[in-house]
DNA sequence: TATGAATGAGTATTCATTCAT
DNA sequence: TATGAATGAATACTCATTCAT
């Protein structure tokens, strides 16, 4: 049934009938809902995997020689896989609506694990300094509208990868043309995620997401209501 | 009427409910039928001028000095615009997936000016030579994706700009670090629409689009009929 | 199981799903199945017993001495202790409006023991002699509806009896100001359950049910096929 | 449609598939949801005017001579009326449970002028002091389930009455046998419906309903939104 | 015998489109 | 000609009941 899903979501996004699913696994609608609660629950089931295999390779990456290359490929693969998946495309572009997140972490996780190989890159010199991980998930996000924009791309069987190249020499750092207006969207810049404050970016460790403990926990319970959901 | 759909489409889309339109413009649903054949239709009709100006823009721009000043100019002022416009980027993301076309001829013409503003750019050398009109097509619907998923931008009130910028340097000829893979996608070098047949590129003149004049007829009243739909 | 079924009947009434009992009792759906042939059979099986607890309540009573003050006063603890539990106030309910049997002679062996008590406390003067057991069934209903009712009682945790002592005060014979119009509905009057002939009221013994062996029989086939729903 | 939502709500409650009130009305589901944002709202305009009804007669009753025999006779009235509708029955013991409102004030004024009926009964000596508009309520919805509970009426085309005018006598002052054990409830001095805080009575006047200017106005604000839906 | 996965009819709600007036 | 009421198919979700293992 899994697979079943996985398969209709990648072919035609969130928006398939939950009826078409259940036809295709061969069963009744009702035992979809046997095994997920909601059709949001399914499409989440479908990618976590997905993404944390996105995650794990990133975090497999972040030793690795040559950072500036290893950037521009790991880019490139997760294009090349996600645009040939409409699943992807619609979480990737209604994450960054903060309207839907795959799992309680998931999301942040691929983030982290995506600035690590930004920031490695950076320092090598390999990607201009005024882009952030923010600016990153859009970048993820138009790259995945290019490549289904372009004819003969994407869901139409052809090869991706010629606009995401072209992506990828706009990160470059030499001779970086435009200075980009505004400071880069850095997250450990922004403001928390739950009252708003700002929050001081320290030096070392782990870039702080909430402004303390008070509103870490309050965003926790509301991963745990998401959770049961 | 048409100033009511507009603003209903510019502000949520496609996904409008046709109800709210005749609201809007304090009409019953049955007018807007009497005047639009379909949903469809009545978009079409809220965007072709859109589309227009931007041609006509584009075609005014086609003899003014600094050709790639120029360029960069017109593509940044199209996502600033189109990006406020949610009707603009699902008629740009559909026309671009080919399931959608505003009116015959309509984006078409928007092509050729664009190309015509992408070649002078090209010849001046401000643009990389590795990239045609398909290409440009598709990165406008980037360009709004990523203006859209970046938080505070797009529907949000900001300021969009920041992506395009980033995109801008990618096409700077001067920036052209990797070759891309395939060869650009030129119309003129595509197939006829109608059956297929090779079309041999000339070199001056308005690039020709059906092999010959049978198919040129046949695509004509396709048109036609699709214009009553 | 039973015990599972039970604390969900009491809390959420006959609405709980049984999904939820079977998770509850930590068994499969199948399994309860097995065990009764419907969710009303299930139902009945969880409130029987509280029934026959007040039928044997009910019988200890009718040699007491104080006959008015036994009859208040177990009638107050029957709303008592049904106001807590969904599960009776459905079934008294669903009863009165002959929906449902708990089982087979259980109802009427109820009726049977507190019109005992209702009689002794007639015959001794502190109830009205224009109530009979229909409307003490039917009070009991409206009691635990009122109950209910009241804010901060029955299931909000309250302590439930205000509107019982009132009911109660309304059957004390000194306050019997008002005839009531119509004659009290006694069983022993009413017609044969199968047939509809008028039945003789017996002086002394058991009320007669039904007009004769005949119907009874009919009666009893029919008692085995509902036991077996 | 109203007719038909109307008699079909009055005959099987608040349960009544959608569906079967559009087949009552000749029309289809959609049709219905074209006067009705929801199933709630148009059982809500089937009884509105009923209690409305109620409200007015109550209010003209205010001054009528011997209130004693107003207050039982309006009474009896209303559960004489309402004990044949299920709609209003449901809809009473949902609002009881404070999970209905009919309409913003609707249930509030009903309440205002029953009260003022109560009030005058008790001052002409005719009910017990120790009874509250909220203990009238809970009676109310009591009243309606013994009926509704008694054989021969109610649904079933019988004359109700039997069971209220018990109830009545219950409520009559002369030789109170039962003191009851709480305060009786009454609305002006109970708590804040939005803070909880407690509400020092007024002597004279329209009872305060809310603690102060700004519990009055975030009512109200629930009420608009309810209204909306 | 016990299990729990599968079923499918039923519910409220939405919305593009049609059509009588 | 303009209206807006009517339509009905479509969708997510629930739950009592069945049945293969």
């Amino acid at each position: 049934m899994l697979q079943a899903a996985r398969s209709a979501f990648e072919e035609q996004g969130l928006g398939v009938p939950l009826g078409e699913i259940a036809r295709r696994a061969g069963v009744g609608a009702g035992t979809v809902y046997r095994h997920f609660p909601s059709k949001e629950a399914l499409f989440r089931a479908t990618i976590v995997d997905r993404i944390e295999l996105f995650t794990d390779t990133a975090r497999d990456l972040a030793d690795v020689a040559d950072p500036g290359a290893v950037f521009f490929r790991f880019l490139s693969s997760v294009v090349r896989l996600a645009a040939r998946n409409k699943a992807l495309c619609d979480a990737l572009e209604a994450a960054g609506a903060g309207r839907f997140e795959p799992s309680p972490g998931v999301g942040e996780d691929f983030d982290d694990a995506l600035e690590v190989l930004l920031r490695r890159a950076q320092e090598a010199g390999a990607v201009r300094q005024d882009v952030g991980i923010a600016d990153l998930r859009a970048l993820l996000v138009g790259c995945l509208s290019m490549e289904r924009a372009l004819p003969g791309c994407g869901s139409d069987g052809g090869v991706p990868g010629r606009m995401t190249a072209l992506m990828c020499d706009a990160l470059r750092a030499e001779r970086a043309v435009t200075e980009l207006e505004t400071e880069p969207v850095k997250r450990n810049e922004s403001r928390c995620g739950v009252c708003g404050a700002a929050i001081s970016a320290a030096r070392t460790g782990r870039p702080a997401r909430y402004c303390g403990g008070a509103c870490r926990q309050k965003a926790h319970r509301a991963r745990e209501r998401t959770r049961q959901t």
